[in-house]
DNA sequence: GTACTCTCCGTACCAAAGTACGGAGTCAAG
DNA sequence: CTTGACTCCGTACTTTGGTACGGAGAGTAC
């Protein structure tokens, strides 16, 4: 076996992040910290790297680090129902996330397209808007 | 005149912010900080409120407290067409996040679908696709 | 065996938009 | 005139996901 052959850099750099961010996950428990000869260099091997990357397809995917801790902690019987149950919940944010900025993009447009109509001189539409309400206000969210 | 009447947090109160948010935005240069006579406290008038809720509403269709400073400073001629350019880039933001957030709901609904149809005592579909990559870690963006 | 790179470690720093704190001074009501 | 609420002010802390720094020890290439 040539496992735990992998210096920090060689892990940093197999799974595409930098010496630091290995070290900062460590820190926040993400990654095991390699036992080493005492006053020697830790050494990793290929679960690390597997372990890395699925910490990186997983914030791909959205979840927050504090999430994924979640996701590597669940093991056996109801892992399945766990992990569905937290990406239900990610599916619900990311659906309202998508709603808010559909709004936000009409809006936008509306505001583009009423300065490319304006007079020369005249007052800009979108500052106007912006300075004095309208429907504006109503939208205000929690 | 009834101007400059309201004391601090009246003027929080009144444009929905906390005092010390108030107090923020005074020091990062987005709100004037009224004279006021020495030794006594601050006093705001309509135009405070004015100004807080333009930079609510500036905050609400996107924009930055740097990028509202901007949208405050712009002011004559060509106003309207900074404000517009801004805008513009703001817009082609917002679309790009609707991008990224559509794919992930897709990726998302299929993780909550598989787990859906997994085997009872089977393992979980999508920490195995979070453990070993297939077509998300060609998804990879920048 | 020495020079150069890498590792280790704690700590500090970054953005963004605030929030919290604590002590001293001020305001307003009774 | 006292009491209680409000204001002022600077500074530090929050969250999230890292990045940067600096000095000392370890590993390695020649």
């Amino acid at each position: 076996m040539t496992a735990n052959a992998m210096t920090i850099s060689r892990l940093a750099a197999a799974a595409g992040v930098h010496v630091e961010t290995v070290r900062y996950y460590q820190r926040r428990g993400l990654l095991r910290e390699p036992s080493r000869a005492p006053g020697s260099v830790r050494r990793y091997g290929i679960d690390d790297v597997s372990r890395l990357q699925f910490i990186r397809r997983a914030q791909a995917m959205g979840f927050s680090l504090d999430e994924i801790t979640g996701l590597l902690e669940v093991k056996g019987q109801h892992a399945c129902e766990q992990t569905r149950l937290l990406t239900e919940r990610k599916l619900i944010e990311v659906r309202q996330r998508l709603q808010d900025l559909r709004r936000l993009e009409v809006e936008l447009e509306k505001l583009v397209e009423q300065c490319h109509h304006v007079a020369k001189g005249a007052a800009c539409p979108t500052l106007d808007l912006l300075a004095h309400a309208s429907d504006l206000s109503s939208e205000s969210r929690a």
